[in-house]
DNA sequence: AAGTACCC
DNA sequence: CAAA
């Protein structure tokens, strides 16, 4: 277990053990049962690669008309509540009583990827974004807190858990592209990255 | 504007 | 780039 800091970015290498990882993937089986994955539309006419869904008061949500949360899946129904294992590690890395109010799901297989991105969709920044790493790794790049600049990059590895707080938060960051069947924690193969945010 | 292209 |  090492953390790094990079940017901001407070990386727990190895956080979660693979008893801890595997009782996650257990617990989120319900979640995508109950509100499967989707692939959003984006601004301007294109799809996303990564396939989501969330679990929370409310989901992350995108088509050509925006970015926002939207407080159903698009079939319709409530999403699930979010799994207890994934709001310890919450408490457990930012020490907060106030709870996230979104998780988002966002499963990249082989050939997905995520340009660079703030997340900005939340009401107050002030409040940290925690993003856990399972499944296959991860090309993670982050930017600068305006486009443009230099980067870096680090592979994130299944039990890895990123911090976005502080300068951080509104820092520009998104996912090159995955090492495919890296990992056996998912038989099918791809990586699956939980992201915690206070929405309001 | 989490997409694309291209460039290093 | 096009568009939010």
């Amino acid at each position: 277990m090492a953390k790094l800091r990079i940017r901001g970015f407070e990386i727990h290498k190895g956080y979660l053990d693979l008893t801890a990882q595997r009782a996650l993937i257990d617990a989120l089986r319900p979640v995508l049962k109950a509100a499967p994955l989707f692939s959003p539309s984006v601004p301007g006419g294109g799809q996303m690669s990564v396939r989501m869904t969330s679990s929370g008061q409310f989901g992350w949500y995108s088509d050509a008309s925006g970015y926002r949360y939207a407080d159903s899946h698009p079939k319709g129904q409530a999403w699930p509540e979010i799994p207890d294992q994934v709001l310890s590690i919450w408490r457990q890395l930012t020490g907060l009583d106030r709870q996230p109010e979104c998780c988002l799901l966002n499963y990249y297989g082989q050939d997905a990827k995520m340009g660079l991105h703030q997340d900005k969709d939340e009401a107050d920044f002030s409040y940290p974004v925690v993003s856990i790493s399972l499944g296959d790794d991860g090309l993670y790049r982050m930017g600068n807190q305006s486009r443009g600049g230099k980067t870096e990059s680090i592979w994130l590895n299944s039990g890895d858990v990123v911090v976005m707080g502080g300068e951080a938060r509104l820092t520009y960051h998104g996912v090159d592209r995955i090492r495919y069947k890296s990992s056996r924690l998912l038989p099918k193969g791809g990586r699956i990255n939980l992201t915690l945010r206070v929405v309001t």
